[in-house]
DNA sequence: TTGAAAGCGCTAACAG
DNA sequence: CTGTTAGCGCTTTCAA
């Protein structure tokens, strides 16, 4: 049954013009299937008269590659897949852009899944990833995530794995993290230097890494300079901006503020200067902060956040190598596990006050 | 050749397990792959008893079906390609989210690809996409697009296309656009109403259509209000902040700057705060803007920013209703437009003056 | 340097 | 209700 051409067709009419073969080339070049396609590749069997008449031809019959029928028969898809909690983060959007920019360049498609926080989603999109036989998976967890039997499935199943930023506690796997523990303990350090002592942590879940982590580097700060804690301001709550605005007005309105707050995230100190800006006070003279990552506003906050620096591209950067490297030697891979360095980026909070006490 | 089993390796080792197919599961239960397939598939031909027993030893041998082979053989993917340019971006990645929440509603993957406004990728990623024979694409063009073949080759190979506001000038297309005309000219009104006269506009490349028709809604209306334009507030440069930033300062050094500015885009007025913060002048007093869309951020702005809004769940759901009904009805579907009405939230600029001249 | 044969894992069409 | 046959479009042997 043939198709109509779409000769008089309008461009943007549906005409469905059935896209040519391999069989379609090589009937027409008298040729066979294989021939075409290992011309198409630049394979070396080829001689160089044959590649170039073919490569004409399919462009002049705009031959497309059927990428499954490729796939199938390759057994290797030439594609990672990425699981990602959110995409609406600068964080996470950054990552996303550097992940792609480094497959690109390295000839790898890449299909990007979000989670939006949801185990249940992250679940399913794995289990997509691994029925789209991906060459491989970068991963980083939904906040809500406790089971982590998908993830042993792609690992069972020889599909290589790296985890990035919000890994699980697995062993043997390969993650790349920045170091979470030591910028918060440089953060809360910065602010005990200043002169802060009543430091509170907005914190995320301690059932995540970063979660975990960055309340470790605060307490680690709190501890060995002997400030002490007040367990009233040290709070566990998740990363985002509805939670760092309740968090504050709840604490307002017993009034009970400390006077310093390290955030968790961007979006959680977010939450905290809406909240500071509705109740009237001022940063960073009436409260002042820091929090743990990046946003692409920093310069518009009035006054501008400091906050602890994810390198980004290095991340990213990590785990694809890990992931290439995984890729490449199946069998012998050993997991590893990157710690990404950090430092604070000081702005307009987190700075010297007027009167010290 | 047999691989070994995982039973004593550690989760996150990798051992190459290798996939049940459906005839592994075929063969265990001494029935016909076909039957499995039907059955997995909950295909009302098979009884429910075999059902039963079918999925529980599916589930049993860890079955994962393999996409490529069933889209290969099905001609049917059950996903839809999407290709935008850029993603750190709250339009786009709100855009985005609704996208992914619609789409899996209705039982339907997707394929998130990002030209980085570049042209030359968003040609390659639709042709990927092509590749992958998705059932249809969602896509937003590049600020550098002129030529549209690929899109031309989508439209001819059948495959369904909904452009959503980056749209191209083509004749028999889809389209979801928000009202950019009578956006742009309700806030430039607002503006004239409140008193001012030297008026700008940072507008965006006249090669797309949003920054074509955001200047005519600018003209438009200072035209009807008969506010005298000056050629040298109203540019074209594109959208991002790195242009409003540098616009804006180009017309303080020459000492002519407008007293109210329409900004093209979100970006292009985060970086007129940035200029304006760095030469010491004052928002709305010195200067009053309003942009053409929003942000996540909005709130911490110093004032919040007004904006016309773009209402991205209602954009999304209509650019997947277009899609949904074009991948229905292949053959009798007529492309259709679909003009999002919208108007402009007032927040800390574009408000009264203290002092009208 | 080229091609014939075989098959990747699945599903559609038809019989039984 | 179940199974047989015949591909989907491509790549990988291996022989010519």
């Amino acid at each position: 049954m043939k198709k109509r051409r779409s000769s008089d067709s309008p461009p943007g009419m549906v005409v469905n013009e059935k896209p040519a073969t391999l069989d379609d080339i090589a009937r027409r070049l008298k040729l066979s299937a294989v021939t075409i396609s290992k011309a198409l590749r630049d394979h070396p069997d080829i001689s160089s008269a044959t590649k170039r008449i073919v490569l004409q031809t399919a462009e002049e019959m705009g031959y497309t590659p059927n990428i499954m029928a490729r796939n199938l028969s390759a057994r290797r898809t030439h594609t990672i897949g990425v699981v990602l909690p959110k995409i609406a983060h600068f964080f996470f959007s950054s990552i996303i852009d550097h992940i792609y920019n480094i497959a690109h360049d390295r000839k790898y498609e890449v299909i990007l899944t979000v989670s939006q926080e949801s185990a249940e989603r992250e679940k399913k999109h794995v289990q997509t990833l691994l029925a789209m036989k991906v060459d491989g998976i970068i991963a980083s967890l939904s906040q809500e995530t406790r089971d982590y039997r998908v993830f042993e499935t792609v690992g069972r199943r020889g599909v290589p794995l790296v985890f990035l930023d919000r890994v699980p506690d697995l062993p043997n796997i390969s993650t790349v993290v920045v170091d979470d523990r030591g910028g918060a303990f440089k953060a809360v350090e910065r602010a005990i230097a200043l002169g802060h002592r009543r430091i509170g942590h907005f914190g995320g879940f301690v059932s995540t890494n970063i979660g975990r982590e960055r309340k470790a580097g605060f307490l680690e700060a709190m501890n060995r300079y002997q400030v002490p804690l007040n367990e009233s301001w040290i709070l566990e709550g998740g990363f985002d901006e509805e939670y760092g605005y309740q968090a504050f007005m709840d604490l307002y309105r017993r009034k009970d503020l400390p006077e310093f707050v390290f955030a968790v995230t961007h979006p959680v100190a977010m939450g905290i200067y809406k909240a500071v800006k509705e109740v009237g006070m001022r940063i960073p003279d009436d409260v002042d902060l820091i929090c743990f990552g990046n946003a692409q506003v920093q310069d518009f906050l009035s006054p501008p956040l400091s906050a602890v620096d994810q390198p980004t591209e290095v991340m990213s950067r990590s785990a694809m190598e890990l992931l290439m490297e995984q890729i490449a030697r199946r069998e012998t891979y050993k997991p590893r596990s990157i710690l990404v360095g950090t430092d604070i980026i000081v702005r307009g909070t987190c700075v010297q006050r007027r009167q010290p006490e």
